[in-house]
DNA sequence: TGCCCGATTAACT
DNA sequence: GTTAATCGGGCAA
């Protein structure tokens, strides 16, 4: 039995809301499937795009939790965060990889053949079988097209450095599903929770 | 205005 | 291991 996020769930700190994102389902229309990979960003941090405060691009982060944020990745990938905390303190996690579990013909038309354990394991990969461009940019995350799940179970959980940073990598920020065979890159050491 | 770099990925050698 | 694809933001001039 599953129970829908509530926006209440994204207005705490984004440190507490990224794990217990860890286990839950995100459906975007018929596709999606369990969140196993994030990452925390916050505004007060220089890899935040946040950090050097409101822009066109980063406005929705500045806005009230509960909305999603998309970006567009090194000009090519589109890539998701939900917005947590209260209204202005910009902060986000970042969705980086999911255990495909609905729609699965769906995404993988749309990846284009892909491998089941490539379809979703990366935040440019997500999106692309998601079909999440930036026509989601600021929709609410507890109305269609999404719909988010909380974990209906007990998850263990490990944590680790952000990816692909230059600035702030000695943060632990990126939590993930212990020994998902979806993530993006596996955990080295294993921090628990 | 122009230049450099990035919360990435796939296709290379 | 390296590199190209491609574009918004930050910063120097």
């Amino acid at each position: 039995m599953s129970v829908l996020l509530r926006p209440s769930f994204f207005a705490r700190s984004v440190h507490a809301v990224a794990p217990d994102l860890i286990g839950a389902t995100l459906l975007v229309a018929n596709s999606g499937g369990i969140i196993v990979e994030v990452e925390a960003y916050h505004h007060t941090e220089p890899a935040a795009h946040s950090f050097r405060g409101r822009t066109e691009r980063n406005a929705v982060m500045f806005g009230p939790p509960g909305f999603a944020y998309v970006y567009r990745s090194y000009g090519i990938h589109w890539c998701v965060n939900f917005v947590c905390e209260p209204e202005g303190s910009a902060s986000a996690v970042l969705i980086r990889a999911l255990k495909p579990l609905h729609g699965l013909a769906t995404m993988r038309r749309r990846r284009g053949l892909a491998d089941v354990r490539l379809l979703c394991s990366g935040p440019g990969r997500l999106c692309e079988a998601l079909a999440i461009t930036n026509a989601h940019n600021g929709l609410a995350l507890d109305r269609p097209p999404f719909r988010l799940l909380a974990r209906d179970k007990e998850v263990e959980i490990v944590s680790g450095p952000r990816i692909g940073l230059t600035k702030a990598i000695e943060l632990p920020w990126r939590y993930g599903l212990k020994d998902s065979r979806f993530l993006s890159k596996p955990f080295r050491g294993e921090s628990e929770q």
